[in-house]
DNA sequence: CTTCTCGATGTAACCCGTTACAGATTCGAA
DNA sequence: TTCGAATCTGTAACGGGTTACATCGAGAAG
């Protein structure tokens, strides 16, 4: 908090007794510039303390070396994740994360795709499973650096990275089948959501390979919250032939399902066997253990900050799909169904 | 994408018939610029798309127009909350919030402090209970704007903004004496953390108004991770005379410790009550709902952007705690001790 | 000794806005 | 009509770095 301005560059070259490009090349550059200078100049860097002004040498690079992460709500643990691999390779690279979380709201996009189109930051990172509206250009294309993890977007124009979540289902229900289930309730994601419907058709892929006709009373909609999980399991119990596992298409749902079952009585995985999908910390945590699939956050944030790394240096955003490998986690949450 | 340069001031002016100091004027101070030029140069930047470079104009201004919050953990659900808090009223300023993920590691602290040093950020948010070593000057006091929010640091040169541990602890130790106990055990947060001697301060408090002297036998070690929960419950319900109800400091302890009280057959609470702190939001959804302190997470957030925003506009940092007020929010999870 | 090469350094233009200051125009009042 | 004030607009300096280009000096080669 000293009153006087901060150390600029040229006060420094002024005591180091050399000129303003040396001292910018000893802190940039370093090779392009004699040992003995260098050694003059950091000390002199060092003794008055000079930091440089990034604004001013970011502005001249016409980079901000931040990016930004538009994510629905950073208080979901699972996107908390994928932003700490973004910020792990974002760092490695030297850019700042910027946090956008949009709580939903198409102003608070429209307002983080402004930052990048002003410059503030140079690219962005969607997390939601939609194109920001205020990205798109008239002819189809994207007006900025972006790529999109772990929402699949269908034909978006720009690189996508994320997991198979038909054959993550696909396996899920195997093995539930292999467990010998053959009535298997599923509790689905909201409508708006790709993944949705891409989990239902492994779902359903897997049932045709056992030969099982799907029943439309087998299937239940959510919203990823837990207590649609609550009731959307009550909803399948009362069936007349109730499903003897009920696969969850997150783990917040598995939960609710769970919590519905004990409070009527039932005991997970006795009576019912309960699924989920993502692998939330408190998955391994709640009672019983859940059996679920395993996303590589970490891995989906790395990858996603990668691609727009490699975009921000001249690299054509390549509109491909990224796939990571998931894992089954097998838990205590299901088992064999009871004999009846 | 388009491989010309972006629009510049100059072309719009140029293309308007007018200076750059018109342009300029017209899109930061309208109502200097006569009626008719402005609806010009509005007309021309719509049909150029002219978006001012930021980068330029921040750095003419020698402002960032961001903040940087040093989160311990952001997968936290608890500091995610806060953060949201923060950013809700940086945006009304006009601030964007830069990430700091520090993982605990002080290397990465010291990255983020570097950031406002070099101007990329203006100030700083410490969710940490610790000050930042890269940010004390060398005579006690703070190079860079900084407030701490949620964690209190005894003494520290910058404002503060969290709840009152010792009064909250208090109320909630009240409330199961309220209820019968007699031997409440408490389980503790990492030493390292002034929240655990606060909340012990305000148990101890609570006991001595009740004339009940406290029993090391029930103060028990956790660190703040529901494993750490389970084994301190264990611990305190294999002493001799094992506590009827049980004083978590955080609420995953308390969900930790729910756990292993139902693997050893007791059922909570008719046997032993169990209450948490924070309310996250799991605590209402586990069996049973859980009992314990709502923090106002927003709220400290809301506060301490509306702080640092002051501190950013020439207020000087008037180094006071600001407390905000805690609720007790009683769900299922306690009860009258069991008659003996 | 001259000439060439190469590394180290300095000079100054440049990035793209904002804004102090000056000049121009308009309008009302004397 | 003339002058002053108020309003609008333009010119150009400025911010703090980076970097193309010029310059300089030393050592190598001829």
């Amino acid at each position: 908090m000293s009153s006087s301005r901060a150390t600029s560059i040229r006060q420094v070259a002024r005591q180091a007794g050399v000129s303003i490009a040396t001292v910018s090349r000893a802190l940039t550059t370093p090779d392009k510039v004699s040992e003995k200078t260098l050694k003059k100049v950091l000390a002199q860097v060092e003794r008055s303390r000079y930091k440089p002004n990034l604004l001013a040498r970011n502005f001249r690079s016409k980079r901000a070396f931040s990016i930004v992460v538009l994510v629905p709500n950073i208080a979901n643990p699972f996107f908390a994740e994928i932003i700490r691999g973004i910020e792990q390779v974002a760092q490695q690279h030297g850019y700042a994360v910027l946090l956008g979380d949009t709580e939903g709201r198409e102003d608070r996009e429209a307002y983080y795709v402004g930052l990048v189109e002003t410059r503030q930051a140079d690219g962005l990172i969607q997390l939601h499973p939609r194109l920001p509206k205020a990205a798109c250009g008239a002819n189809g294309t994207l007006d900025i650096p972006l790529v999109n993890a772990c929402e699949y977007i269908e034909d978006a124009p720009c690189p996508r990275v994320g997991i198979d979540n038909a054959a993550a289902a696909r396996e899920m229900t195997a093995y539930l089948l292999g467990l010998g289930h053959h009535r298997i309730g599923v509790i689905l994601g909201p409508d708006s959501s790709p993944l949705t419907s891409d989990r239902l058709r492994g779902y359903k892929l897997a049932l045709r390979s056992a030969k099982i006709s799907s029943d439309d009373a087998l299937i239940a909609q959510g919203d990823f919250t837990m207590s649609s999980g609550s009731v959307a399991a009550e909803k399948l119990l009362k069936a007349k032939q109730p499903p003897t596992a009920i696969f969850c298409f997150n783990d917040e749902m598995a939960l609710g399902a769970i919590r519905y079952l004990k409070s009527t009585g039932r005991s997970v995985p006795q009576d019912v066997s309960v699924v989920g999908f993502d692998d939330i910390e408190f998955a391994s945590f709640c009672d019983p253990p859940l059996t679920t699939i395993e996303q590589p956050t970490r891995e989906i944030g790395n990858k996603a900050m990668s691609l727009l790394f490699d975009m921000l240096n001249g690299g054509k955003p390549e509109p491909t799909m990224h796939t990571l490998p998931i894992k089954l986690i097998v838990r205590d949450s299901a088992a064999p169904p009871p004999p009846r």
